[in-house]
DNA sequence: CTAGGGTTAG
């Protein structure tokens, strides 16, 4: 073994075909298929180019390759850009030759390529190939086949593959649980957690839950925005001793960070020692800031990064977001000029939000057209509602033919464009807009909120009388509007689209979701208690003013989670400081 | 002695 670490040594400074031909000439690849199989593995995982072709090559020379060699083909091409073609060797598809017998490991390996490919179909068949292969009681192989399914998008078979097995280790549950959190299935992940967090003496071996169960739980938590259940997985984690473990203080980063709590975020990032910081904590603790509304902590920390560390494109969307999230227009662009990556869409996203929120349209509209790769759907959003927001009809136009052409038809785009010719008085231009959304069956973005009380979640939809004290809420609201009306209130209804009168658009928005969620707050908590609201869009003006006054009126603080980052609303005031 | 599970993003 040692032999051939020289060897490779070798391979990688004189070139591989010296190597081969020296191995081929000395007669151990014949000699020792245990060597050869090691070797090709070697071969086939190693980062040079020519090293997995190679190791094809080798294995085609072989008169009766062996299970082995044919797995370290396998593995090899399954963790290459193309894992495409482990599926096809495996069909012998690639290799004209006889294959050996696959076993479990080539099926292993196989699965992982299935996985990379999101090729659900392919997965089912080497499902099928588990079992006729008899190797359907291997807890390692159900565990690849399972994770196989969850990443390939299809979450019930993974499931059923979980529910099937009679073993089950902590990576089974790990994977199950990562592929339900990143599923967006973060409330089914948490279940998963708990139930694991109940029954984890169970586990084979004495093994216990470990950072990755961890990692994976405070995804699903960070997703759902639940103080309560991040808490709670942190405590968790400190029976474990693994709340000093770098990747799970990275997710306690975020998980808090998202949760509302900027605080707890922060003290989690300040207790990793400052030598064990890693990029992603970083990354983490900017965003953090950034989220909160405060570009000016998320630039200083920037500016702080030790030099071991270099920022990556995460990095700089994030010190980006920060400084387009606090109007800190010359700070973002100085940033986004020296980037030491290639910026890609998010980046050019924050620019051109950036400057179209500080009508500087013309720079916009540049950086869109001057851009090395053409602009998508949410590009041509942000320039649509920077046009909106300044008035300008004809770039409105321009994005909004651009949106027709990509194909993108949600209401809000022909909302902002109506809006814009309604602020010029071009109410023919706004009728049509209107008989455009009639004949294309426009797609509406369902929005919701929800709040937890007590333990208990309660989510509301726009209008929606589900609730069991809808009526309460409901009266709850009408107190709101006529108390804030004392504070000069008057709905900001230019949001709504303008096929419905006056009073339907009032109505309309006075039972927003984030509204009703605010409204059962009110009445469902003591007096001075903060309000904690996570919608899943952007929050409109309307709803923004209102939680303003009722901050004020009620003496609440608000806190609203939407799509983009944190509104603190305290005393009639919006941390975002009406900038979002 | 070569198999499985993970965090950051407009």
């Amino acid at each position: 073994m040692e032999n051939l670490r020289v060897f490779g040594f070798f391979w990688f400074f004189f070139g591989f075909p010296l190597f081969h031909a020296r191995l081929l000439t000395s007669g151990h690849l014949g000699a020792h298929p245990g060597l050869r199989a090691r070797f090709l593995d070697r071969l086939a995982l190693s980062p040079h180019p020519a090293a997995l072709p190679h190791a094809l090559l080798l294995l085609r020379s072989l008169p009766t390759p062996a299970t082995n060699d044919l797995n370290a083909a396998l593995r090899g091409l399954a963790a290459s850009p193309h894992p495409a073609r482990s599926l096809l060797l495996l069909a012998g598809r690639l290799l004209p030759a006889l294959l050996p017998r696959p076993d479990a490991l080539s099926l292993s390996f196989a699965l992982k390529a299935s996985a990379r490919c999101s090729d659900a179909h392919t997965t089912v068949q080497l499902h099928a190939l588990v079992l006729r292969l008899g190797v359907a009681a291997d807890v390692r192989l159900l565990t690849t086949l399972l994770d196989s399914y969850a990443k390939c998008g299809d979450l019930a078979s993974a499931r059923k593959v979980f529910d099937e097995m009679t073993v089950r280790d902590v990576a089974t549950w790990n994977s199950l649980l990562a592929g339900l959190a990143q599923g967006t299935e973060p409330n089914l992940a948490l279940a998963l957690f708990h139930r694991l967090a109940n029954s984890f003496q169970e586990l084979p071996s004495r093994e216990e839950p470990n950072e990755v169960t961890i990692v994976a739980a405070l995804s699903a938590c960070a997703q759902i925005g639940l103080l309560k259940d991040g808490m709670y997985v942190h405590e968790f984690a400190k029976r474990f001793g693994l709340d000093r473990n770098v990747r799970v203080c990275n997710s306690l980063i975020d998980m808090y960070s998202k949760c509302g709590s900027l605080s707890r975020a922060l003290d989690v990032f300040h207790s990793i020692k400052p030598e064990d910081r890693t990029l992603v904590s970083y990354n983490a603790a900017i965003q953090a800031h950034s989220m909160h509304g405060h570009g000016g902590d998320a630039l200083r920390l920037f500016d702080e990064m030790p030099t071991r560390i270099e920022p990556d494109g995460v990095t700089y969307l994030a010190v980006l977001c920060g400084c387009n999230h606090s109007g800190l227009v010359d700070d973002g662009l100085r940033v986004f000029n020296s980037m030491r990556v290639a910026p890609n869409m998010k980046h050019y996203g924050t620019i051109v939000d950036l400057l179209g929120r500080a009508g500087r349209l013309t720079e916009a509209y540049d950086t869109v057209i001057s851009m090395p790769f053409p602009a998508d759907i949410v590009l041509w959003q942000t320039l649509l509602g920077a046009a909106k927001m300044h008035g300008v009809v004809e770039l409105a136009e321009l994005a909004a033919n651009k949106l027709a052409e990509l194909g993108s038809n949600v209401d809000g785009d022909y909302v902002l464009l109506s809006n814009v010719y309604a602020s010029k008085a071009r109410w023919m231009d706004v009728g049509r807009v209107r008989d455009t959304m009639r004949s294309n069956d426009v797609r509406k973005v369902p929005g919701f909120s929800y709040t937890e009380i007590d333990g208990v979640m309660h989510k509301f939809i726009n209008g929606d009388k589900e609730h069991p004290r809808w009526q309460e809420i409901y009266r709850a609201l009408e107190d709101i509007v006529s108390r804030i009306s004392e504070l000069g209130y008057e709905p900001e209804t230019s949001n709504v689209l303008h096929d419905i009168g006056e009073e339907e658009k009032q109505y309309a928005l006075c039972y927003h979701s984030e509204k009703l969620a605010i409204a059962f707050g009110l009445i469902a908590t003591p007096p001075g208690e903060t309000l904690r609201v996570i919608k899943n869009l952007r929050i409109c003006g309307d709803c923004h003013v209102v939680a303003k006054l009722i901050s004020k009126a009620y003496g609440r603080v608000i806190v609203i989670r939407d799509r983009a980052r944190f509104h603190r609303f305290e005393d009639g005031q919006c941390s975002c400081r009406d900038y979002w």
